[in-house]
DNA sequence: CTGATATCGTTGTACTATACAACTCTCGGG
DNA sequence: CCCGAGAGTTGTATAGTACAACGATATCAG
């Protein structure tokens, strides 16, 4: 097999697992914890990770439209997850953080999911999995200034 | 560092990571081809690969109740790209199969689809590429068996 | 052969996530 | 003070999905 074969089927591969990889999450999403979904945890994690963040920067980190996200916080706002504060020095904006429920829920959720690649990972080496990990990172950053 | 520390890093990444793929998908699907969404593509293209499937095939394989799938595949149908031809051995049974349509409007996605992983790989070497490559393999495998 | 059970697919219904567009409120610079 | 830009909300429409009820066909036990 000639090196340009041997790139073309790696391609091809990494195209049909990544699109594998989206379809599993997406089945995946609604059992992860029953009071969450997967956007709802991945905003509750940002916004730990930030220490609280705009609807804004939601839309733009996360692609959505911001009619979206807006939504989106509204209804962890209903769900007291979070809580918004009016930013003092500019009033249009509202800074998210997490509220005592939020955390808790949080935690909760990031265990569960944890134990699932736990699981998944349990025969992977340590160094199977940082390389793995670092070329994940590397598809992505790449990915994102060619999109 | 210790051993423990590296591999809890690795699998926090991990996670992050795979959830940005999902997210990254899930944006890009709509603008992969005018006439064609990324469930669309996924399903002509398995019709290609097992050389004409059932629809129930289709809802085990991607997870999909099979109505969903049963929708689907009457778009897919309607805008001419596959046809269903009852099995002539059980008449519960339709096989569904690429029209001549289909076909060109597969390569034609198929193509830009490459292109577009084609710029995003493209300073990945040949040994890079298989690696990981492998690595999805081994990562969809394991999740399939602990889902 | 007949009736019970299972399989394949469709349709009715409801819900969620999403985008786009129009709007309000607020900010900052001429 | 006004006007353009940014943040967020709400109205509306659409796509994708699940669940449940159904009809048609197949299979198997008796």
């Amino acid at each position: 097999m000639s090196a340009r074969d041997a790139r073309d089927v790696a391609l091809e591969t990494i195209q049909r697992e990544l699109t594998a990889v989206a379809r599993r999450a997406r089945a995946t999403a609604a059992q992860m914890h029953p009071e969450l979904s997967l956007v709802a945890y991945t905003i509750l994690a940002h916004i730990e990770e930030q220490q609280g963040c705009r609807a804004t920067d939601l839309a733009a980190h996360y692609l959505l439209d911001k009619s979206t996200v807006s939504r989106q916080v509204a209804a962890l706002e209903r769900l007291g997850l979070i809580e918004r504060r009016v930013d003092p020095s500019d009033h249009r904006v509202q800074v998210l953080h997490l509220a005592r429920h939020g955390n808790e829920i949080l935690a909760t959720a990031r265990a569960s999911r944890r134990e699932t690649f736990e699981a998944r990972l349990r025969d992977w080496d340590r160094e199977d999995l940082t390389r793995f990990a670092a070329d994940l990172v590397r598809y992505n950053v790449d990915a994102a200034s060619h999109p």
